[in-house]
DNA sequence: GGTTCCCTACTCGGATAGAGTCTGTCCGAGTGTGCCAGG
DNA sequence: CCTGGCACACTCGGACAGACTCTATCCGAGTAGGGAACC
């Protein structure tokens, strides 16, 4: 069980947009600061762009850019829209099937799964904690010399055409 | 992202022993509790004898029990056990690669990635929320119905040899 | 010189292979029990 | 009747395939800008 590796790719590209705070970067471009597959980079922006996150523009000058303010803009957000809303734990009601569930009254299983219940406990303590923190909240923890670097890097890069 | 599905066979056999409070209970006879694949079930509950959470005895009348009281078992030890103790959110430090690096003091990665921060910080109210609810928690919450319905269950599939 | 048209280059977007992990299966090693033969 | 040995059946444990998701890649559709030709 664990994350896909596009959650931090994800996570790092909207703190970067939020620091660039410009129009639209394009993703290739994004992938060259951090060393990163094009085209895999890609395919993530485009679930940020279907939650609604980020905004794309074909065509020269194109690229995406961050539709909300940063603060507007919560972790959970940027996990569910690259990991998908499904639960962690996904209870399959084993407990009504084979012989345990065949003697089982139906009025049994009125109340929810005990295991289930203690498990979307802590799952959502988890998305709590996500949802509690935003894109605005990084870039104030961040070390102020990281957004001016971050800017002096894409300049750079921005100077050689499609690179 | 989602867990595997041994966590909620191991977690329902956990409490199935808890209940049953024998001695040793075949592999077999718990999987036709459920009615999931007996060698799969088997492979997941060697996983918790391996973390210390069962012992398994070997031989006719052998098959596995709880080492440890209900209350001495939470939910992270089963997760761990059967998920690995690996982290969700794996930071590959991406910021030190790439264009976004390559300019960077070493200084200022001393500091930690804020992203790895924020997302550690989430993942422990999980496992904190999990290592506070324990097996026995699962037992007193669950309707007192459950546990003499498993005895029976069993009982009934113990009887009939090598099912 | 101004305007219109076309062409090129650049961008995203979805369809297409490869790798790793999870799920499921099989067979062998070890052990306790029950039976049988001998005393 | 009691005791010792033996064979069996049952259990776990690790080695072996199939399926699915994650990772990575390629190519096509669409668009804006720039340049050339024409008025």
């Amino acid at each position: 069980m664990r994350m896909g590796e596009g959650v931090e790719w994800g996570l790092h590209c909207c703190l970067t947009l939020a620091w660039l705070d410009k129009g639209p970067v394009p993703s290739a471009k994004l992938a060259a600061l951090f060393d990163v597959s094009p085209t895999y980079l890609n395919k993530c922006l485009q679930r940020l762009v279907r939650a609604g996150i980020l905004i794309s523009t074909p065509g020269p000058r194109g690229g995406v850019q961050l539709v909300r303010a940063p603060e507007d803009i919560t972790l959970m957000d940027v996990v569910v829209a690259l990991e998908g809303r499904d639960a962690l734990f996904s209870c399959t009601e084993i407990r009504q099937q084979g012989a345990a569930g065949a003697e089982a009254s139906a009025r049994e299983f009125a109340h929810p799964c005990g295991i289930a219940t203690a498990m979307r406990r802590a799952e959502l303590a988890w998305r709590r904690e996500l949802a509690g923190q935003t894109i605005a909240d990084l870039m104030a923890a961040a070390p102020t010399s990281s957004a001016r670097r971050i800017r002096n890097s894409y300049d750079r890069i921005a100077a050689c055409p499609a690179r």
